[in-house]
DNA sequence: ATTTGATCGGGAATTATTCCCGTATGATGC
DNA sequence: GCATCATACGGGAATAATTCCCGATCAAAT
């Protein structure tokens, strides 16, 4: 990286990247900006400007942003990304730098933060936003404690956590699963205690929030 | 409304601002722009300025975006509110244009229907994003008609569902509401029956589909 | 071959929920 | 005032859901 420093935009919100570029310009160690509204393009022209810093939001629609930071790592193990998300939620937080980020910003940061953040990450470095890396400090937090007890269900725990948290009664998922009405009773049991809960509608609020969607079938 | 059209911003995102505001500076019909990242300062730059079209967004820190149309609307019944948002379900548009705004668009859009939307508004016109009209013309949808039986509910029911769905057990709410049991298990039966659902997981769920966040005490 | 973990479900006790019932209270209308 | 109606409350008995403890089965790992 030697001269300016050039960046792939990819958000799927037009105003949003016209916005950040404006403040890119405002810089004169930034060079080129690329910009892109979808995951399976950015790929493509990475590959084709290998920008300095990607910066990428996360909720976009097709695959979405940590299937692209995934396949973008694939590609290039050291490419530098940077997330603008409007979630600042820890568990966003957690999953992007567990995906192996350089940075998170949110998007109501400080416009000068942009700054500092992409400069920093094309320098090597890393970046997370104040507020967030205060969170991130004390860990162990509500949020990531439940990814690790969700982890702790076996596969077949899963399913049927799946099933129970589109707020389906033990019956219909017994049906559902072509299992007994007991088994699932049983497991919903097993279940709530490793989450630490006792109901079943703490455990569709539960997963609605950590945004798990996976699509059981009967055998 | 004579000449240029003035705008005023209403977003927590800078970055979201700055890329609508140069698609505005691109249009000759629009002249001044003016910005606020929150609800309080909007409503007295609104009197100081009294822009032609005021374009907001619906999330935002304090009292939020739907309680600033409210407040708008107050002082000035003919305010002609764009909404600009991320939120394309239903349940958002439908609350915005009830509120009385006169445009509903998403993040996502065309930047052209920024200008558009906000030319047209200021003529004095309407502006609902495409795919949002059409979502909206096949009406009476499963959101809306979720929040016609929410309607339905009395207003202790209404407490003992917000509750509920928090995720409390009967027993729970019995204790915080100090009622028998046996009254919340009642009650519940009675609300899952005018909501057209079978477990209490899906009253949860429903609850925050539709945002309903009222803390309810003890008596 | 044995252990380990996962899945499945029965039996009996416990707990939750339903359905139907009656009471009480406050607001509204005549 | 008095009837009426919606609302809130909760009991009793039947029914359904859930728990707790148990054993069976199977596959993969040691």
């Amino acid at each position: 990286m030697s001269g300016k420093i050039s960046v792939l935009l990819v958000d799927d919100h037009a105003v949003v990247r016209t916005g950040f570029k404006t403040y890119l310009e405002l810089s004169e160690k930034i060079g080129a900006v690329f910009e892109s509204d979808r995951c399976e393009s950015a790929c493509r022209l990475y590959e084709l400007h290998q920008p300095d810093v990607v910066v990428m939001d996360l909720s976009m629609p097709g695959i979405g942003g940590f299937e692209t930071i995934r396949r973008l790592l694939i590609r290039d193990p050291h490419c530098k990304i940077l997330v603008f998300s409007i979630h600042d939620e820890l568990i966003y937080v957690a999953r992007a730098i567990k995906a192996g980020v350089k940075g998170y910003l949110v998007k109501n940061s400080d416009p000068e933060l942009l700054i500092t953040a992409v400069t920093g990450i094309a320098a090597g470095g890393t970046f997370v936003a104040p507020a967030l890396a205060q969170k991130l400090a004390m860990s162990a937090t509500d949020e990531v404690l439940q990814e690790q007890r969700i982890k702790q269900l076996t596969p077949r725990e899963f399913d049927i956590f799946c099933l129970l948290a589109k707020g389906k009664s033990t019956r219909e998922v017994a049906d559902q699963l072509f299992v007994s009405h007991k088994t699932v009773c049983n497991n919903s049991t097993t279940i709530k205690d490793k989450l630490g809960i006792k109901t079943l509608s703490e455990l569709a609020l539960l997963a609605n929030r950590h945004g798990i969607v996976k699509e059981v079938e009967g055998r």
